[in-house]
DNA sequence: CTGAAAGCGCTTACAG
DNA sequence: CTGAAAGCGCTTACAG
C-alpha cells in the first residue's frame, strides 16, 4: 500500500528550482515573479508527479490541521435532524473546497459535548469550531472564548462573536402572517425553551405578524417545550387544548416535528387538520410531504448556511479579513396541505417549491 | 489565543529524562522498564504540565494522521437517515476513544462521492475509510482496494473485505414472520433494486419465512424502487394495487420512508392501516412512532455498529491483530400499531422497546 | 538498558 | 531577487 511519496525536494530537482521557489510557487507565494516559464514548468511538474504536500509537515511548521470541528447538540431521541445533516454537508463540502476536514461531533448530552471539546481545545487538534444551535449563555461559547476561532450557526445575545443565521424573525412572521390570511386569530405557537435564541426571535416574529394583523398577544397561546420531538409537540397541544381559552384555529411549530406530534395530537382529540387546526411547521423535513395531510413549513437552507459559516471561519483562522460578522439568511415558506390554504384557494406566498409535486 | 505549547522537551526536562525516555513512557512503549519512580515522575508531570503531543508532528514521523473518512451516500431528497446519522455520532465516538477525529463526506451524487474519495486518496489526508451502503460492484470499492485501508458497514460479494453488517436476513426473516403470525397469506415486499446487496439479503429472509410457512413466493408481490423515499413508497404501493393478484394485505417495506408513502398511498385509495393493510418498516427512524398509525418496524443498532467499524478500522491502520473479519449484529422488532398485532392480541415476538410509551 | 542524534516534509527568516 | 539552512515536535535506529 505504499508508495514513496512525492515531496517538494522531487517536485525542485525535477523543475531544477530550489525547495523554496517550488514551495512558493505552489502555494502561490507573492514573492518576486519566477519568470513565467519556470512558474509553468513547477505546476506542469508538480500536477505531473501527482504532488500532494503532506498535511502532517505543514501542519508541523504552520500550527494548522487543516480541521474543523463542528459542534452539533442532538435532541434527547433523535438523531441528526434534517437540518443538522444538511448543516454537515454544506460543512464538509465548503471545507474540501478549501482542503480541509471538518471533524463532526454529536452528543445528545451537553455535559459530553463540552467534555469533547475541552479535550479538543487541549489537544489543539483542531483549528477551530461551529456551533450549531446556541443557547443562551451557551458554555461552549465560555469555553471557546479567546481559545480557539469559532463561528457560531444561529444568533448569539451576550458577546459579539462571529455568526451565520436564519432570518428567524422574518421567517415566523411569514408562517405566521400566512394564517392570518387564512382568516386565523387565534394562533398558538409552540417553541422550544426561550433559552435558544432562535426561538426568542422566532417569538418575536410571531408577535410582529400579529401586531401588525391588529390581533391581541395572548401569553397562554405560547407553549414552550423541552425539545424538538413529535412527542414534545403532542404534548403542547394537549396543554393549549386543556387551557380556558378559545381553543386555537391554528398553530405555527417551531420544527416539523413538533408540528408531526401536534397532527396526531389533533387527530385523536378528533380535530380534522386542517379545518379545526391549520398547522405550520418548520425547517422541512422532507418526509413531512408525506405525513397526512401534508405539512405546510418553512424552508430554511441549512447547507448554504453552512458553507457560509465554514468559509468565515476557514477565513478567521487564516487570519484573512472577514467581511461581514453576522450573515443573516432568508428562509421560503413550502405550502401543502397542512394549513388549509389550498382549500380556501388564498395565500401570500408563491407556492414555488410545493407545487412542483415533489422537490 | 497563543500560549507556548508544552513539548516533549519540556516534559523530559522537568522529569529529568531524556526525550526518547519521556516519549517511550508516555506512548507505552514496551523498551525496558523505566524505573517505576521515574515513569510516574514523568506521567505526572505530563499530565501537570497538560502536554498533549501535536497531531502534526506525530503525523510527520509516523504517516498516520489519526483522521478517518466515513463515506456516505445520500438518497436523493434526504439528508442523512436517521440511520446514517447514528452512524456518524458512532463513528466520533469511538474514533475519539482513540483520539482519531473523523471527516464525513455525503454526497447525493456518486460521482461527486467518488471524486472526493479519489482526492482524499491522493493527498492521503485520511488513514482509511469506511464506506456506508455498500452497492454490487462498489465502484468506492474499486478505488480504495490497495490503496487505502477500509471497512464496510453492509456487505459484499466480490471480494474478501473487512465488514460490520447488520443480519440482515434475520431481520426480514422476523418482520415476514410476524406478518405471517397474524394470518397474512399475501404479503408484499418492497425493496431498494437488487444491486444493493443489503437488499437481496433481506429478501432472502422474506423467502425464508415464506417457505417456512409454506406460502408459495410470488415475484409480483415484490416491488424495487429506485431510493429510499416516501414518493417511492407511494408509487409502490400503487404499482402492487395495479396488478391483477389478489391484493396484498401486508407489505414489508425496507426503510421507515418507503413504510410511510405506503400507509400515505393506501389512505388515498381509502385502504385502512392496519386492517386493510398491515405494514412493517424498517430502521426505526424516530418520527414514525408518530405517524398515523405509529410504525412498526425493525430496529437497527447504527451506532454500536459504527463503533465496530470504527475500532475495526483503526486497528486494520494500526495493523494490529483484527479480530473477525465480519461482524453480524442483530436487529429488534419494534411493534406499534401499523402492524394491527395490537388488534389481534398476538405476536411472536417480545414487544420490549415499544411497549415502553417511548422508543 | 538508555540517550544523542537523525530525519519525517514542509515553511520562512536569513544570508548572499 | 533567490537559495541554503534552520527548525517545527515527534519517533526510532543506532551508538554507547
Amino acid at each position: 500500500m505504499e508508495k514513496r511519496r512525492i515531496t517538494l525536494k522531487d517536485i525542485a530537482m525535477a523543475s531544477q528550482v530550489s525547495i523554496a521557489t517550488a514551495c512558493d510557487v505552489l502555494n502561490n507565494k507573492p514573492r518576486t515573479r519566477v519568470s513565467e516559464t519556470t512558474r509553468q514548468r513547477i505546476l506542469e511538474t508538480a500536477s505531473r508527479l501527482g504532488y500532494q504536500p503532506h498535511r502532517g509537515a505543514r501542519s508541523l511548521r504552520t500550527n494548522l490541521h487543516h480541521l474543523i470541528a463542528v459542534s452539533v447538540l442532538l435532541a434527547p431521541e433523535m438523531p441528526f435532524s434534517p437540518f443538522a445533516s444538511e448543516l454537515v454537508s454544506g460543512a464538509f463540502k465548503a471545507a474540501r473546497e478549501e482542503g480541509w476536514h471538518i471533524t463532526v461531533s454529536g452528543y445528545r448530552d451537553i455535559q459530553e459535548e463540552l467534555r469533547q471539546l475541552e479535550e479538543i481545545i487541549a489537544e489543539r487538534s483542531v483549528d477551530g469550531v461551529i456551533i450549531y444551535e446556541p443557547v443562551e449563555d451557551d458554555p461552549r461559547i465560555s469555553l471557546l472564548k479567546g481559545k480557539m476561532p469559532f463561528v457560531l450557526i444561529g444568533s448569539y445575545e451576550k458577546e459579539e462573536v462571529y455568526s451565520v443565521d436564519l432570518d428567524n424573525e422574518g421567517a415566523a412572521f411569514m408562517a405566521t402572517q400566512h394564517l392570518i390570511a387564512l382568516g386565523h386569530h387565534h394562533i398558538a405557537l409552540v417553541s422550544a425553551p426561550r433559552h435558544y435564541l432562535t426561538c426568542r426571535s422566532r417569538q418575536r416574529g410571531y408577535r410582529q405578524a400579529l401586531l401588525q394583523a391588529g390581533i391581541p398577544f395572548d401569553q397562554s397561546f405560547v407553549v414552550e417545550v423541552e425539545e424538538y420531538s413529535s412527542q414534545a409537540g403532542a404534548q403542547a397541544l394537549e396543554i393549549l387544548l386543556q387551557r380556558n381559552q378559545p381553543r386555537p384555529t391554528a398553530v405555527v411549530a417551531m420544527d416539523d416535528s413538533l408540528a408531526l406530534g401536534i397532527i396526531y395530537k389533533a387527530h385523536q382529540h378528533g380535530l380534522h387538520v386542517p379545518d379545526d387546526l391549520a398547522v405550520v411547521g418548520f425547517n422541512d423535513a422532507r418526509y413531512t410531504e408525506y405525513s397526512e395531510p401534508s405539512l405546510t413549513t418553512v424552508r430554511v437552507f441549512a447547507e448554504a448556511m453552512a458553507r457560509q459559516a465554514t468559509q468565515m471561519l476557514i477565513r478567521l483562522i487564516r487570519q484573512e479579513p472577514v467581511g461581514a460578522r453576522h450573515i443573516v439568511m432568508p428562509a421560503q415558506m413550502i405550502i401543502r396541505r397542512s394549513c388549509g390554504s389550498w382549500k380556501k384557494g388564498k395565500s401570500v406566498f408563491q407556492n414555488d417549491a410545493g407545487s412542483k409535486g415533489g422537490y
